[in-house]
DNA sequence: GCCTATCGTATGATCGTTCCAATAAAAATT
DNA sequence: AATTTTTATTGGAACGATCATACGATAGGC
């Protein structure tokens, strides 16, 4: 039956005649109170059907168990879903530690940023999680003069690296496994597609394709992130004769493809980045990002190995190692 | 410069030599206010950076203006993403009235029971949102028992359409205008292609597909969710000389197409459900569901047209009308 | 000039919890 | 047995805002 109002821990505390303190005490330390008085509570608590209320707790503790992450709005591409994972995780992975995920969307970094004053002002969150940090991030930069605490999936691209918390995928160490494999099983010319000049992820896979072939040559191609693009790019390419192909992008990957397919090379071994549904459905391999370790790894910036509450920690970044999918 | 702590009402309050409740006024209704105060007040915010603590306000209003929202774990599949666009969607149109979004996640119907029992009786949440609604859903019941005020994307399989609020996807309206629209451009046979004995929405969309029949006869196919398991359905259909095949979802779709081109007969039309990333990189027509309408429809369940808080609301559902993407 | 409305502002209580310091009771030490 | 230490519990204050009500000032009606 349900109650028509909620009972507080006075009522708790008038039905076991105890204090209110006691009853606080069962709830939150219950070690500290002698057992025949902390059954008594109980039972109290059962009868009443008890549960503190989060709001008032929140206000005297001044902590809200909660962190904020931003949804990026829906890219419609074929990547973006990497995104969308790590936020699934970061929720599985807080709810382990007793903390809430709050979101918040923005379409553009000032509204970004009014939002993320808006949630330190109003002492809404304990934390904030940053996605896709960029050289010399401003919300990053906003959020270490506030004195909020924070953690971002990225790094910070060209600054110390030490500058903050962070946790992110080693993007060239994907690339290198990627072009090692092809260079094991395919031959000696393997060419790379990325994307045009300035993406920090970018030539950071970029680089990882470089150290792999090291003396060896091959071509490398740009085209901005696309099916068509790729398909486009690697039209051109086909005739000079490569071994195999390392993308920087899911979706370059499957135009790729489907350029190869249609030039009569179907076999040509391809490799793409985020392991998405799409290449996965293709057949196409794919170096996949893993979004779940670098939730808990945010996590454990934040709040240490163990902890359940956030607190302050050093400043440290994490690299996380992408596995590669074989198909 | 940060301050050491924020500015508290009362700090205010005495810098602009008025009372706290004056303040109050200025912040939430100015328009009592007389002008000079009010100026008076607004300068002594400015001076002091004030903002109001959300965490006070909401205790004292018993208004958290959070709604929670189930995050499914990712499946990995083709589809999924629709419920991320739809989250996606309603944190954007929450955000426009004032609303917080918080995520919570389970792995099990008994661990979301659970989780949704703990924000309602910690007041954490003014309202929940359910996706994914079956037939006698439990996490309604439980929900309409206890009093909280919900909305769900999904219908009320079986039970009075009046039984809460809902928005859905109309899936027949879609499968209807998929097959209207190969019949008009292909031929008379229009296979169907759908999932085993059992999914409410399934069936729905599938009874799209036999009323735009009509009188008309053609296969109609069922295989598990997948490209794999598509692929192989059709593969032993292709002989029966289909015009068109409507696919009651992208992946199926997906794997259709791959079983046509393999056939020879790349140019057999084909149309799947949900407009994934990976049906338009490989050119598959769909049919788009429109998540960012539901998800204002959601909000106007809970909080009617206009206003910025969660009021209760007469139970009744709406069909959002999806968009066939024809390539 | 008196009485009543209206408006603008102030005061104290309240939301439900935890913190803090004090106290009573029990146990350990001398 | 007196004293100190430890343990268990208590009562009041505080977190920072809004609610309900009361009050003074100004204006309006007759």
């Amino acid at each position: 039956m349900a109650e028509r109002k909620a009972a507080t821990i006075g009522d708790v505390a008038r039905e076991a005649g105890v204090s209110r303190q006691t009853v606080s005490n069962v709830v939150n330390s219950p070690s500290i109170v002698k057992e025949s008085t902390r059954l008594k509570v109980q039972a109290a608590i059962e009868a009443l059907g008890y549960s503190p209320n989060a709001l008032a707790r929140r206000l005297r503790t001044q902590r809200t168990s909660t962190i904020a992450v931003k949804l990026d709005p829906y890219s419609g591409g074929v990547s973006g879903v990497v995104l969308d994972r790590f936020v699934h995780a970061l929720t599985e992975s807080a709810a382990a530690r007793g903390l809430r995920v709050l979101l918040y969307a923005a379409r553009t970094l000032e509204e970004e940023l009014r939002h993320l004053d808006e949630l330190a002002d109003a002492g809404e969150v304990d934390a904030i999680v940053l996605t896709g940090t960029s050289r010399g991030d401003r919300r990053a930069a906003r959020l270490l003069e506030r004195g909020v605490p924070f953690a971002a999936f990225g790094r910070p691209w060209g600054t110390d690296t030490a500058a903050h918390p962070w946790v992110d995928i080693d993007g060239a160490a994907g690339t290198r496994s990627a072009t090692r494999h092809l260079l094991d099983r395919a031959g000696d010319r393997i060419a790379f597609l990325g994307w045009p000049e300035g993406s920090e992820s970018g030539s950071d896979r970029e680089r990882g394709w470089r150290e792999a072939m090291g003396e060896r040559t091959a071509p490398r191609l740009t085209a901005e992130d696309g099916v068509a693009e790729g398909q486009e790019a690697v039209k051109a390419l086909l005739p000079n004769g490569i071994d195999g192909l390392v993308c920087v992008s899911d979706a370059l990957a499957i135009g790729a493809h489907l350029a190869a397919v249609q030039a009569g090379r179907p076999e040509l071994p391809i490799v793409g980045f985020d392991n998405t549904a799409a290449a996965e459905a293709l057949g196409i391999s794919s170096v996949e990002q893993l979004p779940e370790r670098v939730a808990a790894g945010i996590l454990e910036m934040l709040m240490g190995p163990e902890g359940n509450k956030v607190v302050a920690q050093e400043p440290k970044g994490l690299l996380v190692e992408p596995r590669l999918i074989i198909r």
